[in-house]
DNA sequence: GGGACAAAAAATGAATGCAAAATGGCCGGC
DNA sequence: GCCGGCCATTTTGCATTCATTTTTTGTCCC
């Protein structure tokens, strides 16, 4: 079992992930690539959870010097994905329970932000498309398809944010939502079927609120949704066994 | 006047400012503190905006090679406040009045967010200091102490943010309010008479919102406060002839 | 005299080298 | 037999050096 990163030629995935990041927009320059690569890489979760990151290790996978790595290090780790002990290298972020409610609390606000922003801006055509994906969504739900039915509401939840046409928000939403990933597909593929009703409700009233450009209202009902998804999330990790893991 | 950093020998401040971000508790490394001095430097407007950052210079000035500052750099690009050009070196960035709109909206969210929480878990003696400072701000505002205003009602969104019992959203706040610390500045010093009263009443609604622990009702009050900031912020930007600015 | 091209100069991007600190192993002591 | 201190090795942090790109300047031609 490797207990660290494999030394193969070039493993990481090679950098077609999300790609608009805060500067990265056209990046020519190694150490934006390297930023890429390293934290499509950690966010993928292919380093295990405290895990030491040697640079040494890092530099002979990636094929480069130690310079511009140490630099795509420091970012990551002012992204919060790393910590940085001194004199004794980077680990990857270890996130207590409590860093995890903090996290999602962010996220709930930042939503929750975005929908009161949606409210002023969205076009009937884009509430179209979001409703689109909601019965899609529906169907999921009814065929029992965690998997497209995750990815849906991703769909959803990113419309929502793009509506509110702030591109320093969804830079930031990204940001937050890169920490979590993780979490946030286990605690959705342990969703209980109760949960997942419950959420198939909020995202109705989510949408009949968007429909009415109910701005404040709008705000709340996503702040809750989320606050139950944290929920949710939550207790998955601190009692495992109840929520049977799909198998992925 | 100069129009780029003075060269004499290490005149950044000395690192004492705030002092409590992301990875930076305890900071024996260069790297940390350069990241730190640079962070403030470029915050207090030394550097006029879009100026060109030569490396050399920087590092003639804070005594030190061009590695751990190309390392504070990167980070401070990823934080926002600066730019970096692919083989042109870094700009401090310009802010357009599109990214000055959504700073101060996300802001607004994040304040917003703040005030839901705070709702959940806020003391009654915090509650009674943020009604202490109130009565501090509101003298300020009899005796048209701007500064002191500007000061008080600081702390006042501080208190909140910090009844919030969030870290996370702790350091996300202070990163977007360093971001747009000048311009917060001169939009409260530019404040017109009539946008100042109507701040004070908004602040009467939050502290009543947040004695009956409203969490929802606070939420909207901080958002459309933030809101109203914004549209000031940028009035005042766009017609700096109306408001007088202050001396200083 | 002005504009365009080219070469020199400077600055950036990345690699390497060197000192200091940490990790691990070994030996001696209890 | 177990624990603590000491030394070798590894790793980190920073400085220095090398290569490439940009910018400037000088010159030539129109």
């Amino acid at each position: 079992m490797k207990s660290t990163i494999p030394d193969t030629g070039v493993p990481i995935t090679p950098s077609a992930g999300n790609g608009d990041r805060q500067e990265n927009r056209h990046e020519p320059s190694l150490h934006g690539e390297i930023l890429l690569r390293l934290r499509d890489y950690v966010v993928e979760g292919n380093i295990p959870e405290g895990a030491r990151v040697p640079e040494r290790q890092l530099c002979e996978m990636l094929g480069i010097s130690r310079t511009p790595l140490r630099e795509a290090l420091k970012v990551l780790a002012a992204e919060g994905l790393i910590e940085l002990l001194p004199n004794r290298g980077a680990r990857v972020r270890q996130l207590s329970q409590r860093d995890l409610e903090e996290l999602f609390d962010v996220m709930a606000g930042l939503e929750s932000l975005a929908g009161r922003l949606a409210c002023e801006a969205i076009t009937d055509a884009e509430i179209t498309a979001i409703e689109q994906l909601h019965y899609e969504m529906y169907g999921h739900y009814l065929h029992r398809d965690m998997h497209g039915y995750f990815q849906a509401n991703q769909r959803i939840h990113e419309s929502i944010v793009d509506a509110a046409r702030n591109d320093t928000l969804k830079i930031a939403y990204a940001n937050f939502a890169g920490r979590i990933r993780r979490v946030r597909y286990s605690a959705n593929f342990a969703r209980k079927r109760q949960r997942w009703a419950e959420a198939m409700r909020e995202h109705e009233a989510i949408l009949d609120a968007l429909r009415r450009r109910a701005g404040s209202e709008l705000s709340d009902i996503l702040f809750q949704h989320l606050r139950n998804k944290r929920t949710a999330a939550i207790e998955h990790l601190t009692e495992p066994q109840e929520g049977a893991p799909a198998s992925p």
